[in-house]
DNA sequence: ACAAATCTGAAATGTATGTTTTAGATTAAT
DNA sequence: ATTAATCTAAAACATACATTTCAGATTTGT
């Protein structure tokens, strides 16, 4: 009996992403995403919610975006050290590439201990890419394509805490090669 | 012919730099930091200025205040690898005891590509913990303390990102194991 | 065609924001 | 002691903010 939503919700959702990819979560105003939305506030209002329940919307897509990219790349992998190289070359890809640096770390730093629901979404994204990198990690070991002293959780944390650095370092310097010889010099520590 | 200021501007400047640390640049406002500084707005706006202009000053504080710490840590070197593993191990100790996050990564993060004077703060405290590191990874690798096949240069950057990734990933998993688990193989990468 | 439902747009809400003004208190030099 | 400077406190300022209201447009099932 009653009108159908007229704005496409999942659209207007990757829009707002992006405002608060760019401004972070205070520093993005009502106004700046229903422009970037192109919905009135009451649109907003009546069917996302109000702009914590408009942030946790637009994190969850991305964590989940994230989630369903590594899933799809997993699918054509041939060995679990290519597909390990293969994720730490997509990084560096990204960082050198994409306009905006991680929503998920500039997010840590910004609402860390004062936003649990949205830290709880960031430390589920987290342990997905912390397993999904582990069983890569381990059945490299297992098939002896990595030789190393370390167990595979601190191989795989290891990976991961360079990610987060190599964004920092091209914010701030914004010098490809830094990154890319980083990248390099991590592979080499366990493939040779 | 006048009056003095009456408030103690460092440590104004300190408390400020507090809540700056706990809600970052836009999170905070000037009641907020006027509260916490126990001043009133009319002696701020006299005195230091407005709110970028403060926050200016306590990350020129913050950024200075890691300098002198660093220099004042060089002088007690007895070995540049024992320097370089102590600062690894003072770092891992910032992340597990000390209440904030780093604020010099957080606002990065925070207001990268939107404010160029905080950025160029930043770059320089960047710089001047890379060349202070760099030092050392140099005469360790002259005194044969450091057998790599790396340049000084990318080992620098590479303990450098590593500090990073462990602030985010405290924050998200409050695993100090995970944290003294990274910094331990950091360490036995170039020290054996 | 009707009627109930509910979405949309513009305006209004109240609060919080960063900043400025004002008046008076305090100080230092003459 | 007087004068000139300038600091302090409280209140006032305008603007920006997140959010709500309301009237009217639109759509769906009957």
């Amino acid at each position: 009996m009653a009108r159908n939503v007229e704005f496409d919700e999942e659209k207007a959702i990757q829009k707002a992403m992006e405002v608060f990819w760019k401004k972070g979560y205070n520093g993005a105003s009502m106004r700046d995403l229903t422009e970037a939305m192109q919905i009135n506030s009451s649109s907003l209002y009546n069917t996302i919610g109000d702009k914590h329940q408009l942030f946790v919307r637009c994190i969850t897509n991305y964590v989940h975006g994230r989630m369903k990219e590594a899933s799809a790349h997993s699918s054509k992998i041939k060995s679990p050290l290519k597909a390990i190289t293969g994720m730490i070359n997509d990084c560096v890809n990204t960082i050198l590439y994409s306009d905006n640096h991680c929503l998920a770390i500039k997010t840590t730093f910004e609402l860390a201990g004062t936003d649990p629901d949205v830290m709880a979404l960031l430390r589920e994204d987290s342990e997905f890419t912390h397993e999904f990198l582990l069983n890569l990690v381990q059945k490299a070991i297992e098939q002896k394509e990595i030789v190393t002293k370390a167990d595979a959780e601190t191989i795989t944390n290891f990976i991961i805490s360079n990610f987060t650095g190599w964004h920092e370092s091209y914010i701030i310097h914004k010098d490809p090669v830094r990154i890319k010889k980083m990248a390099k010099y991590l592979i080499s520590q366990f493939s040779e």
